[in-house]
RNA sequence: GUGGCUAUGGUGAAGUGGUUAACACUUACGACUGUGACUCGUACAUACGUGGGUUCAAAUCCCACUAGCCACCCCA
């Protein structure tokens, strides 16, 4: 067996990448309208970074990240998410400074050491935005908006916005009591899982998804009910605005995040296509993550999409392009006219193919039919002589004499 | 880290102990010597994930390993 790739790392071939283009080509062009600005941050970062940002206890840093020793001994780690980077990034440069307020956006690969299935993967990419500097409700409509204004444009109904908030330092302590208290008489009744987290991450059982958790914690007290004045009329205006445009949502008071980074609104885009895996894009607001990592106090919010769960829903058939041309040599004279027929017209935007081994007619109709080329064009030793070569037009299998020349063969192409 | 399932050519797959590994697709060439798609023909696995074992005989039974998939955990 030859070198394989490694596992959870996956190539995107040609017939695929097209889908990934049409996903990311949605993003820009919908961020972009939203004042979102694109930033490229390094894919490495020091270790500490995600270990203060995302929770030392988490999953992902205890567990899942790719971490490893330079040779200058510094401890470096293979992002496994993109917002811990970015923020980085705005501190580092003072971004701030220049304006507080603050749309960026980015794409790329992030790295979770995890067992791959369905939607997941070890290098798995994300499409994320990130603002910073407005507290104001307002903005957590709109980021939410522009997320389901992303899934429209790519035509996928089928994902819908669930949203939830998880309170603030002021209320989720308090909260977080109350809850205890309530399991605290479960106890019996709720899984392993869940009894061990019961100290760490109690929030986590109303998110279990066996049976007897569900059933156990049927009645707890919700985060909802527990919010402070600020948090609950954050959500309310939060809630209004989204009603103001229509933004389709659906409150899910038993959402949770992996991630401690975040505080009062928190969503993620669902579907029921993708098997265990039924988020394709989750974020929310983070407001203290700023000064945490050293920053001003000002707020943060984002979100980022699971791209490879997004090509999942997406049909990849829909986004092949083919060659407007396919130019057919019979001869050597004519291999060379075509070779330069064909570049002359690939330097005006058409896209041109040909033959490069001298193979009969046949094989050249064929392989023109096979790329679903429009036109083909034919060239031997008669249209040579008189500069007139038949133009035929693959689909309705009508021919057209035309002129020798790349201005009267683009032209006709056109039509 | 744990569990389940699977492992035959470029692809999908038949074949569950016995001489030539079915079929379809793809690919190449040809029938139509300068016109594709339809049709027809021809060609294409030094042999069945790897290593061991059982047997006169194994792709077919057993064991181990590896890989892939799905699920748990957690997450995008």
């Amino acid at each position: 067996m030859s070198i394989t790739a490694i596992k959870g790392f996956n190539d995107i071939l040609p017939g695929e990448v097209e889908k990934w283009h049409h996903i990311e080509a949605a993003a820009r062009d919908v961020f972009s309208r939203f004042g979102f600005s694109e930033i490229r941050v390094p894919i490495l970062e020091k270790t500490d970074l995600f270990a203060r940002s995302i929770g030392d206890t988490t999953d992902i840093v205890e567990k899942e990240m790719y971490s490893f020793i330079d040779k200058g001994e510094n401890r470096i780690t293979l992002r496994p998410e993109g917002t811990a980077g970015v923020m980085r990034a705005f501190i580092e440069h003072k971004l701030y400074a220049l304006d507080p307020l603050s749309k960026l956006y980015y794409m790329g690969p992030m790295f979770r050491y995890e067992r791959p299935q369905k939607g997941r993967y070890r290098q798995f990419h994300q499409i994320g935005a990130e603002v910073t500097g407005v507290a104001n409700p307002k903005i957590d409509a709109q980021v939410l908006t522009m997320l389901s204004r992303f899934f429209t444009e790519l035509e996928l109904d089928e994902p819908t916005l669930e949203i939830n908030s998880l309170g603030c330092p002021e209320c989720r302590p308090a909260y977080r009591e109350t809850l205890k208290e309530f399991l605290r008489l479960k106890l019996d009744a709720l899984c392993e899982d869940c009894c061990r987290r019961f100290e760490t991450n109690p929030l986590r059982a109303l998110d279990c998804k066996v049976e007897g958790c569900k059933t156990a914690t049927a009645g707890a007290p919700a985060m909802l009910e527990h919010l402070c004045t600020g948090c609950d009329t954050h959500f309310a205006s939060t809630r209004e605005y989204l009603e103001l445009v229509s933004t389709r949502y659906r409150i899910n008071n038993r959402m949770v995040r992996g991630l401690d980074y975040y505080t009062r609104t928190t969503f993620e885009m669902v579907t029921g296509l993708l098997g265990a895996q039924s988020a394709v894009a989750a974020g929310g607001r983070y407001d203290g993550l700023i000064s945490d990592l050293g920053g001003p106090q000002v707020t943060g919010i984002g979100f980022a999409v699971g791209v490879e769960r997004v090509a999942l829903l997406l049909d990849a058939a829909k986004f092949s392009s083919s060659p407007d041309l396919f130019i057919v040599a019979l001869g050597e004279q004519s291999e060379r006219r075509a070779f330069s027929i064909a570049c002359e017209l690939q330097a005006r935007g058409v896209s041109v193919e040909f033959d490069y081994d001298g193979k009969s007619m046949k094989s050249q109709m064929r392989r023109a039919d096979k790329l679903s080329c429009s036109f083909t064009l034919i060239i031997g030793e008669s249209e040579l002589a008189s500069g007139k070569a038949p133009l035929k037009e693959m689909a309705t299998g009508v021919q057209t004499e035309v002129t020798l020349d790349t201005d009267s063969i683009a032209n006709h192409l056109k039509s």
